[in-house]
DNA sequence: CATGAATGAGGCTTCATTCAT
DNA sequence: AATGAATGAAGCCTCATTCAT
């Protein structure tokens, strides 16, 4: 009766795909190899089979967890009652700390998902339907600023290229290390920015 | 006499690195092999080896031409005497006419560049390096903007990411295919939004 | 349950080591691939590197292997109570023998490390280093023998030369099979002949 | 008509064979690339293929022109009106010489003719052959001896070995920088030893 | 004779994956 | 569920040789 077995083979599969995340963000998912994410977890090359089909296979998971943290966050955010301006800072708020507390995420998500369409591209048809989950979302708060009188009425590709543009941008800057200071210290200005860019022009004097 | 003994060294060096980025930005560094761009230049996979030191070699080149190529186009621009609410719109423009013309330029710079840094990282310290030129390029615009009054004062990169963020993120739609009409459609309505988003706050109205 | 599962991985990376010095020593180092190894021990091409970490690492841990048998059983001889001429004769028969035993071991020692330098050089900085164990025990034979006055006093490199130059001929001329008879039947002779070469004038008479 | 016309065919092939020795003795045959030995001769390396049918041939033309210029140096010794323990001493002397003007030589016949058998066995059936007229030399100052009452009766491969194995070791020797003095300053030494070894017992007494 | 771009075969090595234990 | 030796399929790259000029 060894220690490791006090974890459920959920627990596991999730320690390897945390280890996946750090490592496919690092390295890349090419440089990275099986051997690797399993010394990282403290198990062997051959064990991680138990776990998950095939190196392809943790890469598809881990984006799925991804897409699911950053689409619950704003999921809250989105169920709260305060306005799309508010809204739009607290988003972006939290997907910095994101950054900061678990920067590995993100960059995975910029560097391995967005880059890599060949491991990804028989999962998924096109590039959101992976991240399927946490599109709809910031969706729904575009759909709701509009309607609500808040954000001008505009295609919706815009509107998401205009939010998620710059909020990448950054964590790719950050990953770089080009920046001065820690990304939450740009958070509201960049907040600020998004919002002036999709705000109706009315609001747009304060 | 074969027509390809007409080409000088330095053309037949440009084709391969034409056809590199085609296949790079399809299907990605390592699964592009080295006889699949051979083939595309029609040429033997040793033959590569006569104009580039390695594979690596060639997406390294071809990183510094995609960026000489965004950074001419926003060069040209800069030294219009326009104001540079004209400037964001025609690099928008340009940005989108290059995507449509060549779609693979930006998409490799996208997807290879800014996603393989364990390909480029001993080349570029950092992600501005090997795009310095292009990087450089953008500064210029943004302060002159400062200068003259029209844009706010701001941070560097909160401003850098504004611009380039959405328009990375288009292209990265484009490339998904998740777009319903050509990117030159929603280039003006983009400038637009971007302008918003770094002018002074007495322009914003009209 | 597979007889080479009994194996230790030590004894594994020895099994490589024999068979590559027999194949390095009749094809040499370059015509000698990766793969005709790994048949020769029955496993696949690829395994071999679980043991060594290149073709080069293979050819190095042999050349060590080599020079530890030749010392060992000079050191066994060194070691033993008798006169200089008896300890030349035995290192003489014992060096033959070995020729005879395991004629690749010699052979592989010839060829391989005194020919292909390109592939030692970046180990042992000159011809001795890699050899230095077996180096070092003729010098003592030799210092030995001039201590108790069996042996002229002599530049180390020329007594080296007059002992070890004709047994690496021999060794070599086996190879060529240009020679008539067993090498062990020309073996006192050639004791008899070095040790001319070497002794104190006044001992030369009988 | 260009300057390099003024030399002959059989000039060039020289000069090809020449710069050849050098870089198989240095490099050794298999890491010496057809391009290099045509740098070292100012041609390209498609041009070598007019003076030899392949980088094996240019190394068999080179081992014959070795042999010869060691042959005829014996020769010359042979035909002198001297004791054999005068021609042994000269014959050192020689080889000696030859080592210090043109190591290579000496080296490119130990290194790449004695090492890679694989390469010159097609063309010599055993070790003897390809440098056959040395050999014959060598035969000729061993059994002359014996006729004159000089040298013990002996086997041949025993009296070869103790002439050539200790020169052999010594031109291996100063290839690898041991040596503390000019090769020449162990000459006499080294022939009176070998003549020691070789010489009737009533003679050793001076 | 001379050039050097082009070819193509083949080697070394890596690594995801399997499988016997 | 765990191990790690073993497999085998590729890929990158080298280089002798050819050949059009």
């Amino acid at each position: 009766m060894m220690i490791r077995e006090l974890k459920s083979k959920e627990e596991r599969k999730f320690d390897i795909i945390v280890a996946a995340i750090k490592l496919f963000s690092r390295d890349g998912f090419y440089a990275t190899r099986v051997p690797d994410i399993a010394k990282a977890v403290g198990m062997s090359a051959g064990n991680i089979y138990n776990y998950f089909s095939s190196k392809e296979d943790v890469a598809k998971c881990a984006i799925r967890y991804c897409s699911n943290v950053l689409a619950k966050r704003l999921r809250a955010i989105n169920e709260m009652p305060v306005s799309t301006k508010k809204k739009i800072e607290l988003f972006v708020n939290g997907y910095f700390e994101e950054v900061e507390k678990f920067p590995e995420l993100i960059e995975f998500f910029l560097r391995i998902y967005l880059a890599n369409r060949e491991i990804f591209s028989k999962e998924c048809d096109n590039g959101y339907e992976c991240a399927a989950e946490f599109v709809e979302e910031v969706q729904k708060l575009l759909d709701r600023g509009v309607e609500e009188g808040e954000l001008e009425e505009e295609n919706f590709h815009i509107a998401f290229s205009m939010l998620m543009g710059p909020l990448g941008c950054f964590a790719f800057m950050r990953g770089e290390n080009v920046l001065e200071k820690p990304v939450g210290c740009y958070a509201s200005e960049i907040a600020k920015n998004i919002y002036l860019a999709l705000c109706k022009s009315e609001r747009r004097d304060h």
